[in-house]
DNA sequence: ACCTGAACACCGTTCAAGT
DNA sequence: ACCTGAACACCGTTCAAGT
């Protein structure tokens, strides 16, 4: 299915990333699955944290790779911050790797995340234009945006969101709240 | 300065945790730092995991415990969400052990976070009845407000805030615009 | 009740060597 | 250019033993 062992050993990485979280992703076992000795890795990347940002580098580009699929201002915005959760929640530890702290400079992580906020700019000022959203810099309402949607995943994630009881609000419903309160003030 | 060996074990897990991250803090070396063997710490701690979350539980009841100093729902509500973000850029291990996933199962984590989260709800209640936020039910509105002010911390700490350039936020800017958009719609 | 020292099974990383 | 196997210095955890 891969073609080179760099591909195979990224694969073995994430499908060990996704079955039992960072910790789970040992280079011994990585090079197991990829049907390689234990330190085969060190051909292809530096250190395990190289070959972790590798990993990161390569989700952040195939799911900018997407197609696009909602068509107004409004579905698109409230899509993307979705969609971001959604992810968090059904891949935390591959969140947490993306979106934690970067433990190696990485040339290709970098790029891949400075083009997903670029995008997201321009989300954000299509819905601007169409009055969802109050008038100011676009990048700063996008950080704000974007920081609610961040904090709601991980806090949910992390299973320190729902208090239980009443006033029990998912992720989304945060995201929606907001949304609700800025078109407000945009209006 | 520690009275028994446990808290001399929490007292160097605490300062090798803010020194060099979570990866820092090995049980060996808590173990020397405090002046017993290397596995003195199993006689006060079941593991590693539980070590650490009695650590976070310690330091998320000192902070419950120092003194309220704000008088007015505007100053509290604003004071609450800018420290809660200083801790963060200044504590980001200790941040990243409180809020992120728990390993284990402690009580005493649990009652700490509880105690903080209820806490935070009053001030927010409080604060509706000053209009300073939307009516509706304060825990969802907690949630909304502790979100951002948790994702603007945990972006900023992992350097994923500052894109550079204009448009730069600040997670305190963040926090600000919210209620200057909440206390906008509440008016 | 608390602590020690040896031991076990891991791990990331390095190095000499092979094709 | 890519891979292997042995080796090194760690680590969390367990266990028998000491006071």
């Amino acid at each position: 299915m891969a073609a080179g062992t760099r591909d195979a050993l990224l694969d073995a990485a994430t499908r060990l990333l996704d079955a039992g979280g960072v910790e789970a992703v040992t280079l011994r076992e990585v090079g197991r699955q990829a049907g390689v000795s234990h330190n085969a890795p060190y051909k292809h990347f530096a250190s395990k944290k190289a070959l972790l940002a590798a990993l990161a580098a390569r989700e952040l580009e195939r799911r900018a790779a997407r197609p696009e699929t909602s068509v107004s201002p409004a579905d698109r915005l409230r899509d993307t911050l979705h969609s971001y959760i959604r992810w968090a929640l059904d891949s935390p530890a591959l969140f947490r790797l993306i979106f934690g702290p970067w433990t190696v400079d990485s040339t290709e992580l970098h790029l891949a995340a400075d083009a997903a906020q670029t995008r997201f700019v321009d989300t954000v000022v299509a819905a601007q234009q169409a009055d969802l959203l109050p008038a100011g810099d676009p990048v700063r309402l996008a950080s704000l945006l974007r920081s609610l949607a961040h904090g709601a995943a991980d806090l949910a994630s992390a299973g320190h969101l729902a208090a239980g009881g009443k006033g029990n609000a998912d992720p989304e419903d945060l995201v929606d709240d907001l949304l609700a309160h800025l078109r407000a003030v945009a209006g």
